[in-house]
DNA sequence: CATGAATGAGATTTCATTCAT
DNA sequence: TATGAATGAAATCTCATTCAT
C-alpha cells in the first residue's frame, strides 16, 4: 500500500519535472511519510525509478491490449489514440490527478532514462515493440478485411504512427491543440483510406 | 573565441546527457579552461544553456531556410530531413563531432528544458514554429506547381511532419534505422503523391 | 535463549569487523529474528554490545583461571598460550564458527571499545587485571618449585606476557605464524630458564 | 598547505576515536574550513584517511631508521623506544599536540583499517617489515661487537619487540605506567644481555 | 514475543557560485 | 582574463530507535 503510494508519488513528480529535478523529500511529501521511510521500500533512488516505470509500463501494455484488440474499427481507435490522447488521459487516471492540475512529460523521462540508465532501456524498448505489435497486427486485420488499403507496409505503419505518438509530446501548447491533433489524423487517414 | 568555446563544449555537452547531468567542471574541462573562468563570460549555468540553446536555434533556423528555399523538390528535400536526418548531420558538423563518437540527443535536451526552465520556452517554440512555417511555405508552392496533391491542409501536414521528426528522436536503435526511415518516408509520399 | 543467541550473534559480528561496521540489522539477521525484536531483550545497541563482552570476559575469566590452576608445567601453559592461541581458538569453539570461515579481531574490538565506551573500560581492565593475576600466581608457584628462575619481578614478567599476547593480535600474517610465534616462545624460555 | 592542514587533522581524530567515529564536519572543523572544502582535495573519506595513513608511515619509517641506526647502544634505543615510548611522542609533536591534551591510540587505528580497508594493508605490512628489520640489522650489530648475547635467533627477536610495542596500546592505564613499562624493558634486557 | 512500518538525526557527497589573487 | 580555494545548500543514503499491531 505505501509502496505503491511512493511508486505513484514519485511517478507523478518524475513525469512532471523528470529524474534529476525530483529530490527523495519531494517524494516522500508527496507521499506523506518521511525520506528514511522511503529506504524501507526501495534500496535507492534509481530502484524507485525503476519501480515506477515498470509500473507504468504494466498498465500501458494492458491498456495497448485492450485498446487494439476491441471489435472498434481502426479509424475509431487511432482517433481515440491519435486525437484525444487516450494515452495520456490514462496517465492521469492512474496517478489520480485531474488533467488540469499537472502537465505531464512522458517523452521527456523516457529521453532521460534512456540516456543515463542503461539498464532500463530494454523495458522501453520491449514497451514500444509492444505497442508496434498492438497496431501491427490492429492494422493487418483492418487490410483483410477491406477497412483500409492493403498495399502499405503495415510495420513501417505502426512506426510511424508510433513516432507521431511520440513526437506530439514534444510541441509547444500551440501546435498541439485538439484541432491540430484531429487535422493530423484527418491527413493519417487519407493515407489509410481505401479511397 | 573563449565564449564560443564554451557555449560549443557546453552544447555539446547538454546533448550528449543533459543539463543536469553535466557539472560546469565538465564544461570547462570540455572546453580547456577552469571552472572560474566561465563566470567571466556567463552569470551562471541557466545562461549557458540559454546562450547554447540560442546559438544552435539560430544556426538551426538558417539552416531551414536554407533546406527548404532551395529548388529541389519537396521529395528531396523531405528525403534528406526524414530518411537522412540532415539537422542531426548538421549538428554534429556545428560541434565538429564525428557521428560515430557521440549520440546526441536533441529531443531528450528540449523536453528537460521545456519543463524546467520557461523563459528558453519562447525559443523553443519560435524554432518550431519557424520549421514549420519553411516546411508550409514549401508544401504550398508545391501544391501550386502541382507537384503534390493540393487538397491537403498545408498548415496541419507541416506540423505532421515536424512531429513525426520529433519523434523518430525517442525511438531506440531497432525502430530508428536507415531502411525504416525510408519506409515512412514512402509512407508520406503516398499520402502527399498527386497520384 | 533468544537472548543468548542475539548475544553471540553480535559477538561474532563484532569481533569480525567491530561494532561501528556492524548494523543491527546484520545482527538480527545472524541471529534470525528482525530488528525490532533486539529490542525487547536490549535497550539500546550500546547495551548488546556491553552484554557480549560481560559475555565473553565472564567466559574468558573462568577459562584463565581453568588454563593456569592446572598442574601442568608453566613452559607448557605458555606454550598453549602463546604459541597456540588457546583464547582465539577457544573463542572460536564459543561462537560456534570454524577457525577457517572468519578472521575474528579481538584486540580491535577491544581498542575500538576503550576509546568510545568509558562505561566498559573498567570490565577491559579487571579482565586484563584478572589474566595478569592468573599468569602472576602460576609464576610464583613455579619460582617456589625451582621450575623457573627466581630472581625476576613475577608481576612485571606477568605484563609482558600479556603485553606479547595483546601484541601478536596486531600483527600481520606474515609476522604471526605458528613457527614465529613458537620462536618468540622459545626465547621467552630462555628468559625465564633457571639455566 | 591546506591539504596538510587537513590531512594532520584526520589524522588527530582518527587517532583519537578511530576512523568511523570521525565525520567530515569533525575534520572540516579541526581544519578550520568547511565540509565542503575537504573535496577539493581529496575524492573521498576514504581518500583522505589513506593520505593521512601514508603521511604518518612515511614519517614513521624515517624515524626507525634515525632511531636504530645512531650510534648509541642496543640498550638504550630499546629504553627510547619501549620504557619511553618514543615513537608515541614523535607522533604527538608531529601532530601538534601536547601529550597530555589527548590519548591518541594507533594500534586501534590500524586494527579498523586492517579489517576493512584491505587497499592500505599493504602500507601496513611494509610498515611493520621495515620496522622489524631496522630493529635487526641493529640487533645483528650488536651481537657481532658483543654488546648483547648472539645465541638469539634475531628476527624471531626483532619480532618479539614489535608484539611488545603493539602490545602496549591495548593495555589500560594501570598496566602501562612509566615504572612497569622500565621493569618490562628491564627483564628484556635480562633476556639480551650477554650476562 | 515479535514484526515491520516509520522516523529523524546525521553522514557522505555533489556542485553552482563567489572571490581573492 | 583566468585560476583555484572555499563556501553552503541540497541531495542521497544509513541506521538506531520507536511504536502500533
Amino acid at each position: 500500500m505505501t509502496k505503491e503510494n511512493i511508486t505513484i508519488a514519485a511517478l507523478r513528480l518524475f513525469l512532471l519535472r523528470g529524474y534529476k529535478y525530483v529530490s527523495l523529500v519531494d517524494i516522500a511529501g508527496e507521499a506523506g511519510i518521511t525520506k528514511g521511510g522511503i529506504y524501507h521500500y526501495f534500496g535507492s533512488k534509481e530502484e524507485v525509478l525503476c519501480t515506477a516505470l515498470h509500473y507504468l509500463f504494466d498498465r500501458f501494455e494492458a491498456k495497448y491490449q485492450e485498446l487494439f484488440s476491441c471489435s472498434q474499427g481502426v479509424r475509431e481507435i487511432l482517433d481515440t489514440v491519435i486525437a484525444e490522447r487516450e494515452m495520456e488521459r490514462y496517465t492521469y487516471q492512474l496517478l489520480g490527478i485531474r488533467k488540469g492540475d499537472y502537465r505531464l512529460n512522458f517523452a521527456g523521462l523516457i529521453l532521460e532514462v534512456i540516456q543515463n540508465f542503461p539498464e532500463i532501456q530494454g523495458r522501453i524498448d520491449r514497451n514500444h515493440a509492444l505497442f508496434c505489435q498492438a497496431i501491427e497486427t490492429k492494422l493487418k486485420q483492418a487490410m483483410e478485411q477491406g477497412e483500409i488499403r492493403s498495399d502499405l507496409d503495415s510495420h513501417a505503419l505502426a512506426i510511424l504512427i508510433l513516432t507521431m505518438l511520440n513526437g506530439q509530446n514534444s510541441l509547444g501548447e500551440q501546435l498541439n491543440t485538439p484541432l491540430l491533433r484531429k487535422q493530423m489524423m484527418d491527413n493519417l487517414w487519407q493515407l489509410l483510406d481505401r479511397k
